[in-house]
DNA sequence: TTGAAAGCGGTACCAA
DNA sequence: TTGGTACCGCTTTCAA
């Protein structure tokens, strides 16, 4: 390969020169920028990243510490990395995978120190998350993906679960439903203060209680087995059901399954309304599922840049739209609930 | 961040033997390298990467072309890579993606002599495919997952697609079936030249041929309702078929709609085989789908340990098993035939 | 078993 | 607008 001291070498400049006509960060007359571009193309010059990176301290590249290989969220966890990736690369980055967890600050810390990367993105966040301690005191950016209970101060996108959840029970509600449960994530994934599971709760408990109906929630495992169970479990605490919300990929289908044992026709009898789903799952329902998409993409894209951000003039955007909500996704498994037999 | 040179300074050792003791390339007493790793503590070292990969030559990253952003990279894809990214990680590497196509050897090869990767794994790959050449010619090593028509003298691990369609006409047959139809991707995939849909088709035909049984195969688009169409026009071309193989997630779905549209009941009068899906799709149908598993964990690791193999000793491990097959996952949808009425 | 020193290929400061 | 050069922090050869 050839170095910029050949290149300096061919084109009658010197290395400096060559060096700030690739980097801007002074002028140089067009003459000789076209000299050097000229030089450039006949070598087949490369600029050496380690290099680079050792000279100028920043390695360019932004870590993505990578949930455990789970079969959990498929789709979504796709659609964000793919849309991360592509963004950092917009932007003159790379994207590394951390297959690190929440429960291993210190390695994070380490690669980051080594300057492996520039900046970290968080996915998985919990409500309390020992990882942000880690990270601040080490003073590594980071972006998380989700979002802790303490937020002040931090970086962070994340979806919007009130609103989800509210839109959720708003579409139900605004069909005529009045009873309807939520089918959520399982209780490992509480106990582990998992956040999504315990906003997502609180959210569909206070949409119903602020229309003066009462919440119904469960938590599942992600399995059709266990969801065709909570659902069973639902239907019996309240039979007059009319409409469940789910936010459980796997358990929906068996969720499904059992409401059709039981001889209730989605979305004639029951509806079925599935939120922060990834694309993809309400085709594979029949009929189709009416769904809430999580916004795998715009949170990738979202999330680099505000990571992005912080390292390039270290400020939070504050007022960026940091929490997104799942648009709905008109589907076959929402409709009016079923007129009662005894009016 | 500690410098080697600080951490030598107060080893009372100098900077080589610190850089030895860490490498182990060439023997260190114990008792300095106890002062040193006491040092190292004391001072929170990490080594620099930067400028290890500079004095080295190696980046100790391995790239991953990524797909771009489609609908159809499911949980396949994240299998792979979570399983890439932890086996790079296992052997010291890290593993970055590059959100680059098979159409974009140009950029990939750039990147590889900026030396921003010591390895390439390449993602989706055709039957020609443009970035053989490009990086061969770079002399960059990559592994390909998937492979070309010609593949002598290239490391890949892949899908045994001929030995995966054999065993699932295999199945089929043994349960008493003789018409058996073939759901594939689509005819634009086709068309680009992508592989699985050519040696699918291939293997599948191969197989019924070999049985004495005539092929009806079908081209679909990756959606549900190109999948009931396709079902539809199985069926209009063959009133006694009873079962179909398919290789194309979404349109199964549709097309398990279509035969109960019909009145075929699963697997009773007719029989479902997926093969070639990611976890979890054949619990999302009712009766959950016997299935055929993409092996997307272990093709992950062994293309990362077959890219290593070229990085490390440059030797193309021959023997290996670099063509894995789907493993049967028995589910709800196949059985034996119904009985003829008329016998 | 250890030390000294020459790079690796750029960035960015100081001069001109 | 350009040139000269001191690093960046480590790997690795040569000597002791």
């Amino acid at each position: 390969m050839a170095t910029m001291q050949d290149v300096a070498r061919l084109a009658n400049v010197s290395l400096s020169t060559v060096s700030y006509a690739l980097s801007d960060a002074r002028p140089v007359s067009s003459r000789t920028k076209a000299r050097i571009e000229a030089a450039m193309a006949e070598l087949g010059f490369q600029r050496n990243a380690a290099a680079r990176s050792l000279a100028s301290r920043r390695s360019h590249v932004l870590a993505l510490t990578y949930p455990a290989m789970q079969q959990g969220l498929g789709g979504t966890v796709s659609e964000f990395v793919a849309s991360a990736a592509e963004t950092a690369s917009a932007h003159g980055y790379q994207l590394v995978l951390w297959p690190l967890g929440a429960n291993q600050p210190g390695e994070i810390r380490d690669l980051a120190q080594q300057g492996q990367a520039d900046g970290v993105l968080l996915m998985e966040v919990r409500l309390e998350d020992p990882r942000v301690e880690a990270l601040r005191a080490a003073g590594v950016p980071f972006t998380m993906i989700g979002r802790t209970a303490q937020v002040a101060d931090l970086s962070y996108v994340d979806i919007d679960f009130a609103r989800t959840t509210e839109d959720a029970v708003a579409h139900l509600t605004g069909l005529g439903h009045e009873r309807i449960a939520f089918l959520n994530h399982s209780a490992a994934s509480r106990a582990d203060g998992y956040a999504p599971t315990i906003r997502a709760d609180e959210g569909y408990a206070d949409a119903m209680r602020a229309r003066g109906l009462s919440p119904e929630s469960i938590l599942c495992d992600e399995d059709p087995g266990a969801g065709r169970a909570a659902m069973a479990e639902l239907l019996a605490r309240d039979p007059r059901l009319t409409a469940v919300i789910t936010m459980n990929e796997i358990a929906t289908f068996g969720a499904t399954v059992e409401l059709q044992a039981q001889g209730r026709q989605i979305p004639r009898d029951f509806s079925v309304l599935s939120i922060v789903t990834s694309p993809g799952v309400g085709a594979m329902s029949n009929p189709p599922l009416t769904t809430m998409h999580a916004p795998g993409a715009d949170l990738g894209r979202l999330g680099v840049e505000a990571l992005l951000a912080l390292l390039t003039v270290n400020e939070l955007p504050a007022v960026d739209p940091v929490l997104l909500p799942c648009p709905l996704e008109p589907g076959g498994s929402t409709g009016p609930p079923p007129v009662p037999l005894t009016p």
